[in-house]
DNA sequence: ATAGTTATATCACGCACTTATACAAAGGTT
DNA sequence: AACCTTTGTATAAGTGCGTGATATAACTAT
């Protein structure tokens, strides 16, 4: 909400700016648009009727940070606590995740990714990165070499987030 | 324009250099990967409780490209013609969007998106923004930098897509 | 033990999608 | 003209996936 005004050094300074200069001379409801059209655009890239976008988030999750309690990963995954019992019931069910017990609290239930669950993302994986390098494939090579240039900055991005 | 400074690529500059080979010399899982956690990124920064996914994304597609055929719309969303029959007449009752006739063919209903939607949307963007902007304050300068030069490019990548 | 707290499960319900089908308008054939 | 076929939208029935309220079992403290 605040007007920063970091804008009083001199932007034509090529060398070492790009920072918040450049974040604040851009319009942040651009910003949001990009960032909602990729989000559109992976959206479509999703196999269809496969399982919910929970549900891939979640095995993602538990790919990335291994096993979590039930309650954790519903926090996590910004739904209520019914409906990670439900989706990891479901999950349990198609073999891709596990209910497993914690020896010192038996209320607890610890939800780790089967292997069918880590096959099953491997394979989204592999059919997403297809059509997205075909998309790239078909973009000017700028455009190409920009994109795989912010990968890095746009996975440092995410990190942020609470997981 | 910024000199991005990324750590894992070619540090010279993008203008003329690294096209397919720059793509090519990544893992292809990695690029889906990237995709996936902005994916989850955005979607965590969506207001919740408010409208569906698609009910957001039907109301952007009017916005940016006006008035369209009921079934078109059901196409262009990836939805069947009777969900979006369901979501324009959730829309209607909401105030967001409206149906109209077609004076050539009495079949047709043309949906527009309504004064409210369009405030709904800015609305949403502007939380978004506000929260992308936080986040993209939190990261190293260069990360900023690389990502807004590739903005552009992220938004050309989303204009291949059918829509 | 008893009471209170915590972790998960179950219940009742609603939204948003699906397929199958109905209905109305347009177009073509004779 | 009347008749079929095609096309665009709506309706119906069923399902997946979410919610809030509440039940049940296990841990904690006194």
């Amino acid at each position: 909400m605040a007007e920063t005004g970091i804008d009083s050094t001199d932007p034509a300074d090529p060398g070492e700016v790009a920072g918040l200069d450049e974040l604040d001379r851009l319009d942040r409801t651009q910003l949001a648009i990009s960032f909602e059209r990729v989000f559109t655009l992976v959206r479509r890239l999703n196999p269809q009727g496969d399982i919910s976008l929970t549900a891939a988030s979640t095995l993602r999750t538990l790919e990335r940070h291994g096993p979590y309690r039930l309650s954790e990963l519903a926090a996590t995954e910004g739904v209520t606590q019914p409906a990670m019992t439900q989706l990891v019931s479901r999950l349990e069910k198609a073999g891709l995740a596990q209910r497993c017990a914690d020896p010192a609290d038996g209320r607890v239930v610890v939800v780790r990714i089967a292997d069918a669950g880590r096959e099953l993302l491997l394979a989204r994986r592999a059919a997403r990165a297809e059509k997205l390098y075909e998309l790239l494939s078909a973009l000017p090579p700028a455009d190409r070499a920009a994109i795989v240039a912010a990968l890095p900055a746009l996975d440092r991005l995410a990190d942020l987030l609470p997981s």
